[in-house]
DNA sequence: TCATCACTAGAACGAACGCTCTATCGAGAG
DNA sequence: CTCTCGATAGAGCGTTCGTTCTAGTGATGA
């Protein structure tokens, strides 16, 4: 029997997943990698994930998707202002983002961008994994005093600028993207007060 | 002989490697698609291209990078002030993703992602092409009269948010994103005046 | 005419891929 | 105890990968 607090081998195979897809892509990860690293075993990835490779980064990419949410949850709830929470942003995903070596960028972008036309069911999940995020500022900038129309659009452009800086920076392994893309969201925020 | 105006074979290859990564990114293109869609067998693929498919990749991106390099001085140059160039930029991105069935987003950034800590002269290439296209933006900006510092962070967002909007307008295969993201680059711009 | 050499051509290699298959394990039910 | 069945285990399938190799072509210059 398997104790309540212990993660379960199922967990685990999501977790290595997301990882190294999010590291490596999607091609390049091989499910006897995944195995190994999640000691599991093929038969345990099939058993659990019958749809094989595709299933298992439909999932990696949810995993992905929870995981940067909660992100965003905690930083806005640490910073009221809308403009300070974009500052703390871009500061906590650079200091990240260095601390893994510029390994560790965004757990869905490059797994979303190789199956873009080329796996409808991949391609979902990234889009509703960055539609959830935008929801996630786009209440921010509500609750902030904000109007609903300029609270979509600049949850668009403030996902879109944190993709692309923190891409900038991984590929530049630089810190700069980052810390200026933070201050450009925070000034754009600032001047639909 | 060969006449100078018809493309050669070493260019055809480039060309086709640049568009097969770009829709299917560095893993999923094999070279054996690769010599198929270029007309040319395997044994020229590595005659031109004795490093293989690494060797290839970098040319790929570099050839992507003078494409958008192009793309970038055509639209600053019909368009004088940068605000406005800023709205074309995004206009013409948006319709030449919608009209080739959102598969063509940006040519470098899949490959660059892949890389990205796992092939160095890659990546390297990668973050040439972004800083090149970067560089283009800042003299935009610094010959309109904008400070140097100014311009320089600018241009950092301005690359970033082009490079962000397109990968959520692909994914979301909407148009939205970067009509977004032109308005407010030009309302970014616009507030340093 | 003949040697040269850039280029074309594609068979073949070992390795790795995603996936299937059968066998086994082990805790709970009866 | 035996039966059941979710879970584990890994050998092996056919295929495709990047790469190497040898052979052949055809225009060029001596």
């Amino acid at each position: 029997m398997r104790t309540q607090h212990e993660i379960g081998t199922r967990e685990r195979i999501v977790r290595t997943t997301s990882r190294l897809m999010q590291r490596q892509g999607y091609e390049a990860t091989g499910l006897k990698q995944i195995s190994l690293e999640a000691r599991a075993t093929l038969g345990s990835v099939y058993h659990f994930f019958p749809g094989g490779k595709r299933e298992l980064a439909i999932e990696a990419v949810r995993h992905g998707d929870r995981e940067f949410a909660d992100f965003l949850r905690t930083v806005f709830d640490q910073e009221d202002d809308p403009a300070a929470a974009m500052l703390a942003c871009t500061r906590d995903l650079a200091t990240g983002l260095r601390e893994s070596g510029w390994l560790d960028g965004c757990p869905v972008t490059t797994t979303a961008l190789e199956s873009a036309g080329r796996e409808p069911e991949i391609q979902q999940a990234a889009e509703a994994a960055y539609e959830n995020w935008r929801a996630l500022v786009r209440d921010k900038l509500t609750r902030s005093g904000f109007a609903p129309d300029v609270a979509h659009d600049l949850a668009h452009s403030v996902i879109n600028l944190l993709e692309g800086a923190e891409l900038s920076a991984q590929v530049s392994q630089s810190e700069a993207p980052l810390v200026i893309a933070g201050r450009h969201l925070a000034r754009l925020v600032d001047s639909y007060r």
